[in-house]
RNA sequence: GUGCGAUUAGUUCAGUUGGUAGAGCACCAGAUUGUGGUUCUGGGUGUCGUGGGUUCGAGCCCCACAUCGCACC
């Protein structure tokens, strides 16, 4: 049974710990989630994804799949989780963000939203329903709403009427929702998305809609796209309170390091992120002592450990120096490197979240935390 | 040996009728938040082969030399 059971809480902050139950096993919560947009966490080994890195749950992207390698092949496969062997939970995001972010090409209308693709400028139309029947064929276990991503600088005019159809797509896409079934034998859910942009009383009406179609979990989206940070953590302390403490929050393509430690703090549960593995590729890795360009000259003869503090079994076999040359070089093995370090790094900040949460100490390790892993190395 | 051509940033090259130099890549930095192995922003790092000459002024015109390339003895 599809479940969330909160087990602590913090006693200085909205902090708390959890469990989802799925039928491909638990996830701990607060959760870092890696992205593994077109069915590939890129450059990492599942292995080493579940053994060194100790992901719990990966993402799938719905846009991304629906073009490549599409549904015939999906369904044929078996689902995601056969086609590219994880046996854990998967959740895939909608693709509304990719529809906002990636296609110049997009109407949006009543209806649904009518698109180009990326790839081959190919038309393509998404509805809420055939959204839900996409995702059924993909087959993750927590599917996500479609919905409309408001630009982070939108006025309230736009932002509201962004809203009103999002509100209907949840309708929509809930009654579809209800009226399949999963394809392949095991149980599914999906979590409704919170817009409304940067507006404290849009957020909270969009949460009170959203819950009513929420069982298990509930995402808040459309922040971090624009807006200043602040913003982002004022509106997670709008929507604290009125979230039920049953739910699990997923705040959406969240984030920085320190993101996520104050997500938490203000009752965030599962994070989800392209930075530690995009950033990743391109030299930037996070550490507990802060951040650090392997790019930079400065690391050209350094040949200290990757991160002596680090998990993962790459921090200590390579020095700073090999991986600077690496990406000098252009090797792929750079990219392979860095992102199985940031996963590494990422999956033990939220699990040192947690281990925190329940020794009751979360608030003070957090603020001691946030400034060592923001600063530039 | 002779003739022709070349020589400008790390590299490949551009450089107006003479007014102390630019571009791509590389390099050096910064950005990146529900991923197109990206993309964007900023930075010029130079004894214009060497030495003379003409000129108010030479990367550019003239001479010599050096090096490289091609062709021909």
């Amino acid at each position: 049974m599809f479940s969330f059971t909160k087990t602590a809480s913090d006693p200085g902050s909205s902090a708390r710990t959890g469990v989802i139950h799925t039928d491909h096993g638990q996830v701990q919560t607060p959760i870092f989630m890696p992205v593994g947009t077109v069915g590939s966490v890129k450059g990492v080994y599942h292995k080493d994804l579940k053994e060194d890195i100790r992901a719990e749950i990966i993402l799938g992207n719905t846009y991304h799949l629906y073009l490549r390698p599409g549904l015939d092949i999906l369904r044929a496969a078996g689902g995601l989780h056969k086609f590219e062997n994880w046996d854990r939970p998967i959740l895939t995001d909608s693709g509304g963000f990719q529809i906002f972010s990636l296609s110049k090409i997009r109407k949006i209308t009543a209806e649904g939203c009518k698109f180009q693709s990326h790839i081959d400028g190919s038309r393509h139309m998404f509805t809420p329903e055939n959204n839900v029947d996409t995702q059924r064929i993909i087959g993750a276990d927590i599917m996500m709403a479609l919905d409309e991503c408001c630009p982070g600088d939108a006025d309230r005019r736009y932002a509201t009427e962004s809203l009103k159809l999002t509100q209907s797509w949840l309708e929509r896409y809930s009654k579809r929702f209800n009226e399949t079934s999963p394809l392949y034998g095991y149980e599914q859910t999906f979590f409704p998305i919170i817009q409304g942009c940067t507006w404290p009383d849009l957020r909270v009406q969009a949460a009170e809609h959203a819950l009513e179609h929420s069982k298990v979990g509930i995402a808040i989206g459309g922040l971090a796209v624009g807006e200043p940070t602040e913003v982002m953590y004022e509106m997670l302390e709008v929507l604290d309170p009125v979230i039920p403490q049953d739910r699990a929050r997923y705040l959406m393509g969240v984030g920085t390091p320190a993101n996520i430690l104050e997500g938490i703090a203000r009752g965030v549960d599962m994070f989800d992120c392209v930075m530690p593995t995009r950033n990743g590729r391109n030299a930037m890795l996070f550490t507990w002592n802060g951040i650090m360009n392997l790019r930079n000259a400065k690391w050209a003869d350094d040949f200290s450990p990757i991160d002596p503090d680090g998990t993962s079994f790459v921090d200590h076999s390579y020095t700073k120096a090999y991986l600077h040359h690496l990406f000098i070089a252009g090797e792929m093995f750079a990219a392979m490197l860095a992102s199985e370090h940031n996963l590494a790094f990422y999956l033990d900040l939220v699990r040192q979240a947690r281990e925190h949460i329940k020794l009751g100490d979360f608030t003070p390790w957090k603020q001691e935390a946030v400034k060592h892993i923001s600063q530039r190395l």
